[in-house]
RNA sequence: CGGGGUGUAGCGCAGCUUGGUAGCGCGCUUCGUUCGGGUCGAAGAGGUCGCAGGUUCAAAUCCUGUCACCCCGACCA
């Protein structure tokens, strides 16, 4: 034990050496996931699977507040069905994969299946819509969707993947619009909130924004190697599905008026963005809120008399206090557990052992810190839920620091790219708006506009574009992305 | 889809140049030991060498094809 400590750098790649192999090796390590069979398909494992359903169940409490109601629409989609709004197909077309066969025969109309939801939900919408009094509708799905993608990684992007979609339709412009802004709202709250990441908010550009949107809300995060990762969009789609999909109601003046839509959704790419935004060398370190387990309880020297049964003991009773709490009771010895603790990123590790035992207390240690903090047994539920959202907390602040040090100005193109390839990060810029810019920036340099921020108040009067030196109309995140 | 790389035991790898009985470390099983940061020892189990062809008396090794994964670009949540 005196000699050299086995140092877990081993096990996986640091994230200075090899930040894309640092990943990976974590989310296999931490066993969030493996490799299936099918190209691009990843196998969500049970403890990666406990982190979405615990996002899951915190976004949907946050989806029925707000009114919306789950259903379930089919996985295939005729072509006729997929074809009708212009623009959609053209965006989505090359990523659709097709049912050409069943039961052995060839089907008279091939059926796409869903890369998105938008087209089955309105086939729908048409038939249950007649009047204003049916408005708004608010519903949400939680399924998978399948993209045919070139280059896949897993929760970052896989063909198949899990998400939700909600799809909403109202009576007026207005109305939607507001349904757009709450639901990115919604979202950024929760990223905020349960997973600890700060995002930017803002609109996209006509070029980044979802295909037959008029226009889409993102929230984007910033990763460790200074890429940005889009981590769920909101969608105004005005009238463009109503009109290709024949979604009109009866007004309250008597008149058969085309509705308003909307469609959100975030995916399992937030696990993705959760993974890189707060591990580390040594693995993984869950948001105390999307903990499968947020407290490990490791009896030291178990033979020992009396450690086991005081562990279990405490263990029930932070179970009890709500605390999703495990005992590992297994053979291992004590430095293998702690080290694969670090691993899984389980927020507080508590270890008992005789010493403890004698004094009545335990040696908590926090994921975030690796801190030990002595904690007596009188009253160790309240100090372990006090030091969980301590736990939250730090992991945003800490993300936060590292992104706002992320961000950059610049005022002009050499500055642009200087800052951006040695920054690592977003810049902030003036921008004229125009496609044909956006495109020439991309070309130059692989940089793409992230969004136009929202909540951040610029005047861009005087300013000229970042890169044509047109007069500004935006300002405009630029970065490199996911 | 272009460029590069890798497929050998659950994981990480050696062996391939120069064809000839399938190897190592970790993990796993059993027994003992130890237990406050990946204990120690003994005895075991486990592989049609990614897949399909070809050359050869003989292929993990040579040839052709194919699939998967990783990295870098172009396209997307």
């Amino acid at each position: 034990m005196a000699k050299q400590k086995k140092e877990f750098v081993e096990h996986i790649t640091s994230q200075s050496e090899d930040f894309s192999r640092w990943y990976t090796d974590v989310v296999k390590n931490a066993e969030l996931m493996d490799y299936s069979d099918v190209k691009g398909c990843m196998v969500i494992k049970p403890y990666g699977y406990g982190i979405w359903e615990l996002i899951q169940n915190e976004l949907d409490a946050r989806f029925k507040a707000t009114g919306h109601k789950n259903a379930y629409f089919p996985l295939l989609i005729p072509e006729s069905l997929l074809m009708k709004e212009a623009e959609h197909v053209e965006g989505f077309a090359p990523e659709v994969a097709w049912v050409t066969h069943g039961g052995g025969e060839k089907l008279a109309e091939r059926l796409a299946i869903r890369p998105t939801s938008e087209t089955i939900i309105c086939s729908m919408y048409s038939k249950w819509i007649q009047s204003y009094r049916d408005l708004p509708m608010l519903l949400n799905q939680w399924c998978s969707v399948l993209r045919w993608e070139k280059t896949t990684r897993p929760f970052l992007r896989s063909s198949e993947f899990l998400w939700q979609e909600g799809h909403t339709v109202h009576e007026t412009q207005a109305q939607a619009e507001e349904e757009t802004l709450r639901m990115i709202g919604v979202y950024r709250e929760f990223s905020e909130n349960v997973l600890a990441i700060p995002v930017i908010v803002g609109q996209k550009s006509q070029k980044e924004k979802f295909a037959g949107a008029d226009h889409t809300y993102t929230m984007e995060g910033m990763m460790p190697d200074g890429r940005a990762l889009q981590m769920g969009t909101s969608h105004n789609l005005g009238q463009n599905f109503a009109k290709g999909y024949d979604i009109k109601y009866l007004s309250r003046e008597g008149k058969q008026e085309y509705a308003w839509q909307t469609s959100w959704g975030v995916s399992t790419r937030l696990i993705g963005g959760l993974i890189m935004v707060h591990g580390d060398d040594r693995g993984l370190k869950l948001p105390p809120k999307v903990a499968p387990t947020q407290c490990m309880v490791i009896p030291v020297a178990a033979h020992k008399p009396g450690v086991t049964e005081k562990a279990q003991e405490l263990t029930a009773a932070l179970k009890a206090a709500g605390i999703r709490t495990e005992i590992d009771e297994r053979e291992q010895s004590v430095g293998w557990k702690f080290n694969e603790c670090e691993m899984r990123g389980i927020p507080v590790r508590i270890e008992l052992g005789p010493k403890d035992l004698e004094q009545g207390h335990v040696v908590a240690v926090r994921r975030d810190t690796l801190e030990k903090i002595v904690l007596p047994w009188e009253g160790l539920e309240d100090a372990i839920k006090q030091l969980l959202e301590d736990i939250h907390a730090n992991m945003f602040e800490m993300a936060k620091k590292y992104r706002d040090e992320k961000i950059y100005e610049a005022s002009n193109f050499d500055e642009f790219v200087k800052n951006v390839e040695e920054g690592q990060g977003f810049v902030r810029a003036p921008w004229c708006d125009e496609t044909a810019c956006e495109l020439e920036i991309k070309e130059k340099t692989g940089i793409t506009t992230r969004c136009m921020p929202l909540f951040e108040d610029f005047d861009v009067t005087g300013c000229t574009c970042v890169h044509c030196g047109k007069p500004a109309k935006k300002i405009m995140y630029f970065g490199k992305s996911y």
